[in-house]
DNA sequence: CTGAAAGCGCTTACAG
DNA sequence: CTGAAAGCGCTTACAG
């Protein structure tokens, strides 16, 4: 049955290594004090028995699994793989590996999120995405930090790392009104969220501080079919918005295709757009969006750091990090 | 210091149900012996102390995880996220759980892939990405299974799921033969992978089985900026293709784009084109790029099956699965 | 069906 | 610096 290889112990190590079980375990752990010898005849033994300490059986004695709980995006949003990279090198630089948990479960949603928690994940990671209560609360219960990655849910307090778009909100008014849009226009998806409406506020800010005006606020759907229609709409008014600041590039796209070839518009010359994102499509050929960068990198660096300092500390005191965001202007915006 | 929640054990259910810890541990594990008494007792004091087995503990005296080690891709590839979910849920469903295994370590490499197993995850799903060679020989000392999803790894013995590549090719051959096309030609990137070699093949035979003709096997970058001068400088061809099968939607539109805004080609009037993913751009307005679409479903849910049969079973038999693929025909093909 | 007890592979006081 | 021993929270023969 179990032809399963038996894995080596640190029992094995100390009988090739000529020292007690204990001293082996030392080796393995930082700052233990050690001997040197006895230091390199461990390691010489282990490394011919390649040995690696049980992962297992250390976080049963020492309470910590240094796994982390990571909460996944649910759409196929481009730039999300990249980020997931990022979050997981993140945490295995600092000796900590990333469960997923899957966001939605069909069927057994009650039965599964607990599942997670029988592996004891120090901490929770909600990468760009919306987590559901359940396990929120169960969180809450197990005194699990979570830290939110790139975006807000309503009704939830944890700390987070986030863009700042307020400031993006406010340098997009700024940008159009500079280059002369008279009727600006936010556009955005269906989903609720804090990210969003901060980008509103600065947007709207921005613009009555500048203008007195307030922006028309569009919303559709973030899935490019969806949001077809609700762009039509728009655009076939007479006096539709000469300026639209967009809260994906996958919104700004869908306008640009259809301003074009439904209504043979032009861009920037009859409408200008500023997405949000910089999805590898904005730099396509046929779209040389203008649209705002966000710095996943440092996000992702910084999600982490704030995590594990709660996971490590103790400390639950709540921070929002806002990380600038960076508008690389290409083709969109008239000079 | 450590504030955290002692958490509830099986023996604290055990005193407040009224029976033996061994009992509270045989109510969690299915097919045990217990009473039906026994049984509630346990449940309703399981639920009053919010107690979860602890996983670690299990894994120690059962030697096995429950946890699979997911390699995933490098790249931003948008089809990528959505198969993430897909391999997650199904791995939960059957009582597993993915942990990420970065592919790619900057600095410390050689230490980093072996930290992963320190967890003795039960097996390793290399999810369309490539993998290092040190990864795979680290899986072979411990006998560890892998299974590789989507693609195929040159080198590396192990069982796969993957899309039928070769059915692809020869469908793509035919289909452009029988849309009048002249001059087929197969645009890749430049990283070899066996299911692209495939899909040449499968191109290949079925174009000389029908014409006799041998078709152009033209490599550029699998990334948009980078393929572009590559396709310019065929396009630039006084007798260029006049249909091409490109392995990735990508690639198509770089195509396209570069078709159309550079040599004011029509599509497909002048040039036909096949792409492969059906990835969301494929189905933008600007584009609606006829491609094959995986069943990533399907894959996901075999290429599971197949890991678990081997980790439960021991069964190290290699088995090669092929998932036929579907084209969806939009407009870039004459009718 | 059930309980007492050994054991999984570590960490960590405790002595020395 | 080092070893013997207890203990982490489970599973699983072994008796009953």
């Amino acid at each position: 049955m179990s032809v399963k290889k038996q894995p080596v112990t640190a029992s094995d190590v100390a009988r090739l290594a000529g020292v007690s079980q204990s001293t082996v375990s030392r080796v393995f752990i930082d700052g233990s004090s050690v001997s040197a010898t006895a230091r390199e005849k461990v390691f010489a033994a282990a490394k011919e028995l390649n040995y690696r300490p049980n992962a297992f059986a250390r976080s049963l004695t020492t309470n910590e699994s240094r796994l982390i709980g990571l909460v996944f995006p649910d759409s196929d949003y481009p730039i999300h793989m990249e980020t997931l990279q990022l979050l997981s090198k993140e945490l295995q630089k600092n000796g900590y590996s990333a469960v997923l948990i899957p966001w939605e479960l069909d069927d057994q949603q009650q039965h599964s999120i607990p599942n997670i928690f029988q592996y004891r994940v120090d901490g929770v990671m909600a990468a760009s995405a919306q987590f559901n209560t359940a396990l929120y609360e169960e969180c809450r219960d197990f005194n699990i930090p979570i830290v939110q990655f790139a975006r807000i849910e309503e009704g939830t307090k944890c700390s987070s790392a986030i863009s700042d778009n307020y400031s993006a909100g406010k340098i997009a008014a700024r940008t159009l009104v500079q280059r002369g849009a008279e009727q600006l226009a936010y556009l955005t998806g269906n989903i609720p969220a804090y990210t969003n409406t901060e980008r509103l506020e600065g947007f709207t800010e921005e613009l009555q501080s500048l203008t007195g005006q307030t922006p028309r606020d569009i919303q559709t759907s973030y899935v490019y079919e969806e949001a077809l229609d609700g762009i039509r709409a728009v655009l076939a008014e007479d006096h539709h918005p000469d300026a639209f600041f967009c809260s994906t590039d996958t919104l700004a796209i869908a306008l640009m295709d259809i301003a074009r070839s439904e209504f043979g518009l032009s861009i920037p010359e009859d409408i200008q757009v500023i997405g949000f994102d910089d999805i590898p499509q904005a730099s396509w050929l046929g779209y040389q969006l203008s649209t705002f960068k966000q710095d996943f990198n440092r996000l992702a660096k910084e999600a982490v750091k704030l995590l594990l300092n709660q996971v490590q500390s103790e400390d639950r005191a709540l921070v929002k990090l806002m990380i600038p965001v960076e508008l690389v202007e290409r083709n969109t915006l008239r000079k």
